[in-house]
DNA sequence: TTTTTTGCAAAACCTTTGCAGTTGG
DNA sequence: CCAACTGCAAAGGTTTTGCAAAAAA
């Protein structure tokens, strides 16, 4: 890890800004830094440091894990980047630009939907009122079957 | 693993339930086996498998911890024991018997409560009605900031 | 040139698997 | 006796760490 403080930036909606928080901090904007905020400012969806490592698929040269890893971290101190457990896998990475979501996961399959936080401010309100925690989804999800797994553990009841 | 069928039973609210259960699946109530149940059902909280190994403070003599893998997945096959994940650590154990808990976690101190089911009904509703996800913190938790965390954020604020 | 970053190797952590020997019914 | 269970060792999957070589400023 690098020894650096951790204060979050504000959020950087756009590449030069992400690049610019990274050189505010005297970090050194690398060929594999700058390849991976590109990939991960363009991807659609959270993906793994393997997929990232494994060059995003011909997207980026394929670098080391740990490198991977380590740049993860240190993005994320910055705040530019973000990770999600959805389920029992890895880690899936997102970039931190403008639109902060959470997630609500399946678990009878591999799905999820990502949502603005206002669309789970009821439940959070269910949460507060009834136990005082301020609930937040974006790095544990909800979790629960979704309306297809549902219809299916109805045929096979378990 | 054992190859056996897994219906789960219905929840054996006690130790000899649990130990009929065992032995109608053609299962051996091993010394391991029996001694794991009973401490998991005296036990007042979710336990790690390691800490089973470790015998439970002296309450076990200690044994394997691939054993004890074994053993909880076989237990949770049929029904008498479950395992939860309250953050990044290993997963918890605890017997399934009279009464299913749902968790909700602290992400800032290891603290969580467990609550019975229909404590979170409101929050279950919130998001069946705004996404069909029939939600379950049985296996994941809520995961967010207790009160006392609350209070340590703003008092440095993140 | 100086400090950061990288790749490689190894380890740490949690969990599963293979196998030979032991135990329960 | 035979099938199930145990311990040990090893491996699998994810993430971290140490260190010397390479690259950025």
């Amino acid at each position: 890890m690098t020894a650096h403080a951790h204060t979050p930036l504000l959020p950087a909606p756009t590449l030069d800004a992400a690049f610019s928080a990274l050189r505010q901090r005297g970090l050194r904007l690398s060929a594999a830094r700058r390849l991976l905020l590109e990939a991960l400012y363009a991807a659609m969806e959270p993906v793994t440091a393997e997929r990232i490592a494994a060059g995003l698929d011909g997207r980026l040269p394929r670098s080391d894990i740990a490198s991977v890893y380590r740049n993860l971290e240190t993005l994320e101190e910055l705040g530019l980047v973000r990770h999600v457990h959805l389920g029992h896998g890895p880690g899936l990475y997102v970039h931190a630009g403008i639109a902060l979501h959470e997630y609500v996961a399946c678990e009878g399959c591999e799905g999820y939907v990502a949502v603005h936080p206002h669309q789970l401010d009821g439940a959070r309100d269910a949460i507060r009122e009834a136990f005082g925690y301020e609930a937040s989804f974006t790095h544990f999800p909800i979790v629960g079957l979704c309306p297809e797994c549902q219809e299916a553990s109805h045929v096979r009841p378990g």
